[in-house]
Parts: C-alpha cells; structure tokens; sequence
DNA sequence: GGCATATGAATGAAGG
DNA sequence: CCTTCATTCATATGCC
C-alpha cells in the first residue's frame, strides 16, 4: 500500500542505466549476495531485528542497502528453498523437508535477552529491569546442545565457524571493515 | 482454522493485483483499501468487535469480505506501521521517505461503483487515545501521484455519489462525529 | 522483442 | 502485540 509501487526512486534524472545505481527496488551487489548468501548457509536463516541491523550496516559499505532489504532477503531466500524443496521433493523419500529446524538460530536466546535487544517492540512490555547488560547469545549455530554458555562473549576468531570474521582480503581495496559478523 | 477457505474468486471488479485474482485468500478491491486505510488514518487502530462488524459489513458492498479480514488488516497494519519505524532508524543514509501514509492508491481503477452510498452506520469508538477524526478527506478521485493542491479537502455536500457518510445516528450514544469517506 | 526465470517487495493469515 | 509462513505482485535479467 504505501509506496505503492515501489517507486521510491524518484527518478533524478540519473538513472535508469544499466549498470549499479537502479532505482526502484534494491539491486544487491555481488559481495553484498555474498555475504548474505554465507550467513544463510551458516544457519541463519530469521535474523533478529538487531542482526538486521548489524548486518545492513555491514554491507552498506557495498552500495545501498536498508534493513528492509536484509529482512526481505532471508525471508525470500528461506522461503524459496522450502518451496523449491517442497515442489522437488513430495517424493516421500527420506527427505521430509526438515524445515522444522528453522528457528535453529533464533529462538532459545534472543527473546531472552532484554537490554538493547528489543525485538521490534519489546518496548509496551517494561516490565523487567532485571539485568541491563548481557551479551547477545551468539547464535547456536548447528547445535543447540551448548546451553550452559552463559558467558557468551565471544568473538569471531573464537567462534566455530558460524561467525564470518570477514577480513576480505582478496578483492577488497576498501576500509578495514571486518565484518565480524557475530551480530547478536 | 475452521475458517477453512472462504475462497472466493471473486468479481474483478477493481481487484488490485493485475492477474487472476486467486481465490483462497481475501484480495481487498481497492475501495476496501482506500476505506480500511482512511479509518486508520484516522486514528482506528485496534476496532473493537463490533466496529469490525460494522466495517466488515459495509465493505462487503465493494466484493466479498469477512470480518476476520478486517481484523488482520487491522494488525497488520498496524505492526507493519511500527516496524517499519523502527527499521527505518538504520541505513546511515538519510534516506527521506514518505513516512506518511502516502497511500498510493495503486491502481486507482476508479471502476463505476453503483453508488448506492449507504449510511456507512459506524460506531467510532471515541475511546481515550486518539480522536483524530472531524473528517476524511479526500481522495483525488481518479488521480493519483499527483500534486495534492493542499486544498482540496472537500466535504460531504460535495461528494458525487460515491461516499459514505458516517453518520452514527442509530446506535449512537457517543459525540457526534460524522466520518465523512469518500470513495474514490 | 517477447517470454521465462530469478528475485525484491508486499501483504494476508496464523501462531504464540 | 510480535513473529513467521505462504502467496502473490512487480521487476530485473537472461535466453531465444
């Protein structure tokens, strides 16, 4: 309803090339599809509104992009593999489209937390001002069986492998930028 | 869910997508939207029962609808209203935005309603938090996009035929309030 | 150039 | 209210 259709992009005069600066809808760059294409493999298939954030903060430094896009991106990208398999599959073979695990990363930790983790309005709820500080729990990753991480503060090079500690270094001719993805 | 389907394919009337309009699922024709959207505007947010009722009745004029429709137009828009705030407090860019509802009418297939304007009976709670209304104004009938000559706020006596008026005559037993739609 | 596919965006419907 | 899933709409892009 709002915008209507997607158009946004007022058309300034300087567009509509073919190359880089679309307007209308968001036209991912290949590190930008990259990058989310590693974390949805790790696992992360619902990012909490504050990985969103981290993570669009991230790629910007590629081009343009917006929180929205992000929340879009895994909402589609997990969607459209369940599709796929479920359209693929339906053979009844041994692969019964195990999505149930899709709150793999979630779930458990990141509604636990209060502090800044507010989901999207955790906010009418004011209710606990039990602790303030706490590190997000990193997320699970392919195993749920490390209840006891209580104190989760760590860090990408001490994580298994569902962090990218993102140090590109090979294509990259930009800032520092190491995306430590340990968002949340 | 014993709801079940409901699936109607309905009339094409002025049904916004521009395909076949699949059946399954409540595809609101663009007057409903316009209506559904002018009350929230106005301040409704959360319609009691019998508000629904009332809208759900009224709407059922423009194609089919339940109330059911109404209720998670309702929440839906209202939650996608708040999360679109808060996501929208990211992307470093000043990415200006019509944060209003600049409720683009999509198609605006401003299709010949058989007005048969009914008294649109509604009961406007005029409850605590907002009491917004005096009434609506509206819509540039057939245009849209355009430039909304700051001035066009015309008022019932100048509707064609195509508008309800708010008039909460019978079970009324609150303020006055005329809500004044016009339809398209 | 249209048609086919991929994918961004939107939103109805639930579940919790 | 909050989060998520399923569908669908709308474009972009690729192929012929």
């Amino acid at each position: 309803m709002d915008e209507g259709m997607s158009g946004f992009c007022i058309r300034n005069g300087s567009v509509r090339g073919s190359s880089g600066t679309k307007c209308g809808r968001w036209n991912p760059t290949t590190e930008q599809v990259k990058v989310l294409t590693e974390l949805f493999s790790s696992g992360l298939r619902t990012p909490s509104t504050d990985q969103i954030q981290k993570i669009s903060t991230q790629l910007s430094f590629y081009g343009k992009i917006e929180s929205k896009n992000v929340f879009y991106w895994f909402q589609n990208h997990k969607a459209r593999e369940r599709q796929k398999r479920r359209r693929r599959v339906s053979s009844s073979d041994d692969d019964d489209d195990n999505d149930s695990n899709k709150d793999v990363i979630r779930r458990t930790n990141v509604m636990s937390v209060n502090s800044s983790t507010q989901n999207f309005a955790q906010v009418y709820k004011v209710s606990e001002p039990k602790r303030v500080i706490e590190t997000l729990e990193l997320f699970p990753l392919n195993s749920y069986g490390e209840p006891e991480s209580k104190n989760l503060r760590v860090y990408a090079n001490e994580r298994r492998d569902n962090m990218f500690s993102y140090t590109m270094r090979e294509q990259m001719d930009h800032p520092p930028l190491d995306l430590c993805l340990s968002f949340m």
